[in-house]
DNA sequence: CAACTGCAAATTGTCAACAATCGGCAATTC
DNA sequence: GAATTGCCGATTGTTGACAATTTGCAGTTG
């Protein structure tokens, strides 16, 4: 699903409509923070921006408000979706039963060429970790987790991970996430894909989950340091 | 969440849009059949139907699109999703992980009253077998399984349960789900309670991620026996 | 008679205008 | 001078009209 297909320009005229569009155009907006947290989204404005009327701007807020992006009040307007600490706290919950799974499913499937990328990308954010460069750990870690749930071959897996870590990237952008331990976090990735590696579907899933515990943690002492609330 | 907050007429114009309305309405629309899966959906009739223009219509289309229950093409219209049992194995795989989470949540947390309120519903669900009304019976199911991961007391986890389980309900209007098995169905449901009351996490979270086990086996039963694919 | 071409009706995609509502500011009152 | 009221600009909610596209059908052609 990551796999970027690559389609014609005629493909892709024929398949995205124009509110789709601007749906990830918005999303990117946000998750890139141009769009601050919590601020209102106007219509008129994004519409100017695009090129379009407000039409298809209203569509594509009325479904990134179903995937929990933005929450829309009565002639008020939309705004941009704000993440407490509660609240990462639950989607954190459910992200370490989701990795558990997800663990177990790719070290039962995953095929060599795939655990030679996630071996790639490991050794890429060990690259990262030596250069302080904290921007493309992140982005390499996205990466990671993002071929894993690729690599558990479950469609209805991944959306739901994504929909799920969608949520968590809203909260980063408040700079709560992952307070350091770099190096910390690569070390338990290195565990988890050698149990892949060794077919350990209990142990990669144990392993995985463990992972998720202890970015929770990471975000907590991040978020404790650092207390806007 | 699905406790029944009672909302004065005036509150309720406040916060609810026509857009919103209009969205769980089609929704109904659909979980109730009147919409056949698989069938295109006229924004036109649709918006006559309820009074409206079409712009709020495809405001709701595109929320439902995000949530799944309808897929778009473009230039042709949107319709109502068919879900294969390929499909129905995906959501249950994701189902059972998040089935044991809630049986060890819920385990830990239960009220007493909330118990009984469990226990109530299992022994209406008795009645239904006895008096073999197989709707009720199923109405039931879908309540007492609404209960537990509203007793898990996140609201995340809920978010993401009722959204994957709304595709099997999809596939149910298929005649494709719990091929009979009902007083089967209840033994599991008993001893899922039975645990929760003895405050056993581990033992609810198995006992209810093996019901989910269960009905996906009685699923697979059900459409051996009436292959429609 | 099969296959292709070109219309025509139906339907979706997009827009721009109008109505309803909100939030803030100034005028007024006590 | 503080509080309240009434207005005004800005913004969202909704609509109806128009443009673009699809699809089925009839007519034509080989």
């Amino acid at each position: 699903m990551s796999q970027a297909t690559p389609l014609t320009a005629l493909q892709f005229v024929q398949s995205n409509s124009l509110p789709a569009l601007v749906q990830v155009e918005i999303e990117q907006l946000i998750l890139r923070g141009e769009l601050a947290v919590g601020q209102r989204i106007n219509e008129s404005e994004l519409a100017a921006r695009f090129g379009t009327s407000r039409g298809p701007i209203r569509e594509a807020l009325r479904a990134l408000e179903e995937s929990r992006l933005v929450r829309s009040e009565k002639n008020r307007g939309v705004f941009v979706r704000e993440i407490s600490v509660a609240d990462a706290d639950e989607i954190y919950d459910v992200r370490e039963a989701l990795d558990q799974l997800i663990g177990q499913r790719v070290a039962e499937r995953a095929t060599p060429e795939q655990l030679q990328e996630l071996e790639r990308v490991i050794a890429d954010m060990d690259d990262a970790t030596s250069k302080h460069d904290i921007k493309s750990y992140h982005a390499l870690n996205l990466k990671f987790h993002d071929l894993l749930v690729d690599f558990a071959g479950n469609a209805r897996l991944t959306e739901s991970y994504r929909l799920l870590t969608k949520g968590l990237l809203l909260f980063r952008l408040r700079g709560l996430q992952d307070g350091g331990g770099f190096a910390v976090s690569n070390t338990e990735h290195k565990a988890v894909v050698k149990a892949i590696a060794a077919r350990d579907g209990a142990g990669a899933g144990r392993l995985l989950r463990n992972h998720a515990l202890e970015s929770r943690a990471r975000m907590h002492r991040a978020a404790a340091r650092q207390p806007q609330e």
